[in-house]
Parts: structure tokens; sequence; C-alpha cells
DNA sequence: GTCTATACATCGATAGAC
DNA sequence: GTCTATCGATGTATAGAC
């Protein structure tokens, strides 16, 4: 009878491993896309045998599977990070200003959350799954959040709080897509603050 | 010495085979993305062996950056076929209107256009030339050209005309991602004429 | 110029030793 | 539970016949 040991039971396999083949496999997979990535490249980066990737997550789709959803909740918990209790006090100007930057300069400077977002899109026909669990676990309580914030400041004179919020969200992602991405930085540069100040001088008049 | 001929001299290429092979590599890119795409099925689809596909675009890479920027040029040409004389008479705000309205419903009914879009973004890590291409054929062109309408309506008061751009354009990307690509229609719905009117509104007051 | 046949590498996945 | 070794399939690319 065991008593206390690690919790679990039964197939004793390292949480080490796990970690280190999540780590190789996020690495692999984010660099290369799905299909371009070998599982060969996978367990070397890992630093384990092919064999033992094979017996944690059964196949190369499971294991990307798996790894998808979990960069998607690890996201979520930085995102919800960046609101923090700003609600009441402060003007909304100021709010959505501030929010916008935040947002932008988080986006600008992590190429791993790049990549990510290159992935879901460039796999959303193949994977449709991992773009929804994009939308349930990062778009959808976003837009929820920001809608909630937009009906509690009824002097804005908002006539549709969530199309507004799209509006909001869409400018900053495409910001990042057309800049970052698809490197229009060079090509067709625009300042971060232009994009900031007319987003929320159109919202808050 | 030849004297009228076909115009071209040397290796006598059909142009026949060429759009065939166009068509076929289309098709496998479009649906499987890049490294998923085999040649053997590229030349199956094209209905031509694959030596002749080899023979005509050296090899896997050569003939998808030809065939992307072919692409884009084409998507170019249907882009501006949005544009009609538009200009001058109507009232802004209609004007904005319809062209969101265009905007939204060839790309929501165009899955061919969707996937094209699918496939800039994914591989503009590993193509970043294709990504240039999009961002000079079809992003550069249309922001100028909405651009110099904005500043041909000064009654409009915007504070900053191509930023306003970034977020016309970008609230129409980001819906059809959203709700298309993502597939979050069926997860967080919204109506497209929320979208148009918030949008129009927000912009013409 | 276009085909068939094939060389050679690498892929995903597993068997079997320990 | 983890490894090494390997299988069969499939990938890109090319030689050689016509």
């Amino acid at each position: 009878m065991r008593i206390t040991e690690t919790t679990s039971s039964e197939r004793q396999k390292s949480t080490e491993k796990t970690e280190a083949i999540f780590k190789g496999a996020m690495q692999e997979f984010l660099a290369h896309g799905y299909a371009a990535t070998s599982m060969d490249r996978v367990a070397k980066t890992a630093g384990v045998s092919k064999a033992t990737v094979y017996s944690y997550f059964g196949d190369k789709e499971g294991l990307f599977n798996a790894l998808i959803q979990a960069l998607a909740k690890e996201k979520f918990q930085t995102a919800i990070g960046l609101q923090e209790p700003q609600s009441l006090e402060k003007d909304p100007k100021i709010v959505l200003r501030e929010l916008a930057g935040k947002i932008l300069d988080h986006a600008i400077s992590d190429r791993a959350f790049q990549n990510f977002i290159r992935i879901i899109i460039g796999e959303s026909g193949r994977f449709p799954e991992l773009a929804k669990a994009y939308v349930n676990n990062l778009a959808k309580p976003a837009i929820e959040i920001l809608t909630k914030y937009f009906k509690s400041h009824p002097e804005l004179n908002l006539p549709d709080e969530e199309a507004t919020v799209r509006i909001f969200m869409g400018s900053l992602i495409y910001y990042i897509m057309l800049q970052e991405l698809l490197h229009g930085k060079d090509i067709i540069p625009l300042e971060r603050d232009r994009l900031v100040d007319t987003l929320t001088h159109l919202i808050t008049e």
C-alpha cells in the first residue's frame, strides 16, 4: 500500500521529460509549422529518444494538439495579466490608450507569440479544433471583458458595444499582423502611437 | 532567321502546360500548405508528369514562389475592381458602408481567398518575400487609395487619415479572420451589418 | 519537351533489448 | 519507462528513353 508517494499511480512518466518534450516541441513546431517539423528533431531538441515522445503523446498529431492547447491556456494567463483593476476611477480615454499600448508592446516584443499566431492561422484549415481553442480561450474572454467595460461607461454613447470591441481588437491585431508578421514594417511603416491615438479618439470622440 | 513565330524563342514550353501546372499547384498548395503538399500530387492534379513540373519551375520552392506571386497580382486585380468611380457625388457614409459590405461579402464567399490569406500568414516566417509581395501588391495600394479618399473629404474631420484607414481595414480583416478562418462563426457570432454600421458610424460620426 | 523509372533521403511509427 | 535499431511509406529530384 503506497501511502504518500508523488500523488499519481500507474505509468510512472516523469514530469521532467514531459516538460522537456513540450519545450522541444514548442521550439520546433512554432519555428517550422506542423508539417515541416519532424519527430526526430523534436526528440533531439527535447533530449529524449523518439520512442519516448511517442510513448508520452501517442503520435505527432497528439503532441501538436496537446502543445497548442497548453500554449493557448498559457497565453490566456498572460493576457488577463494585462487587465488590472483599472476600471472605475480613470477616464476611459486613458484606460483604452494604456490598454492598447500594452497589448501592442507585448505582441511586438514577443516573437513566440507571433509564431503562435502564425501557427493558429496557418493550420486553422487542417486543425479547426485548435483554432476554436484559440477563440474560446483567448478571443472570446477578451471580447467579453471589453464589452462589459464599454457597457459600464454609457457616457461613451456607443451604439453597439460588442461591435466596437471587434473594431478595437481588430485594429490592434491587424497592426501586428501587417507590420510584424507580414514584414510590412519596412514597406509601410506607421508609428504605434498614431494608431493608438486615432483609435481611442474615434471611440471616445 | 525566324520572322514572326510566337514571339519567344528558345525552350518551347507550352503555355497550356504552364497554366495546367499553376492550376494544379494552386489547388494543392492552397488546400494543404507548402510543406504538406507533394510534387507528386501537384503533377497528378495538373495532369502532367513530375519531371515536367521540375522542368518548368526548377524546384518546389520555385513553383511555390511563382504561384503565390501570380496569385497576389491576380487578387490585386479583383481588389481594385471593388473600387468604382464612387468618389465625388455620394455621401461618404454611403460609400464607406457599401465598400465595407462589398469587401466582407467577397471575402466571406471566396474560399480560395481565405486559403490564400492562411498561406500568406502561415508561411510568412519561412517565405518573407511572399509576405512582402502581399504587402506591396495588395495592402499598400489599398491603404493608399483609401487614404487619398479620406483626405479628399476634410469634412470628416479625421485627425489622421492613414491611421483611420488601418482601423477600417483592420476591423474588416479581423472579422473575416475570426469568424471564417478561425471558425469563430459558431462560437461568437456577430452579424455582418453590426460591424459595418458601427465602423462607418465611428468614422463619419 | 515530355514521359517512365528510379536514386537517395527522410518521414512517422514500432519492435525488442534492457 | 526508456533506449537503439529498423521497417515501410513517401518525399524531392533526376537520368535516360523517346
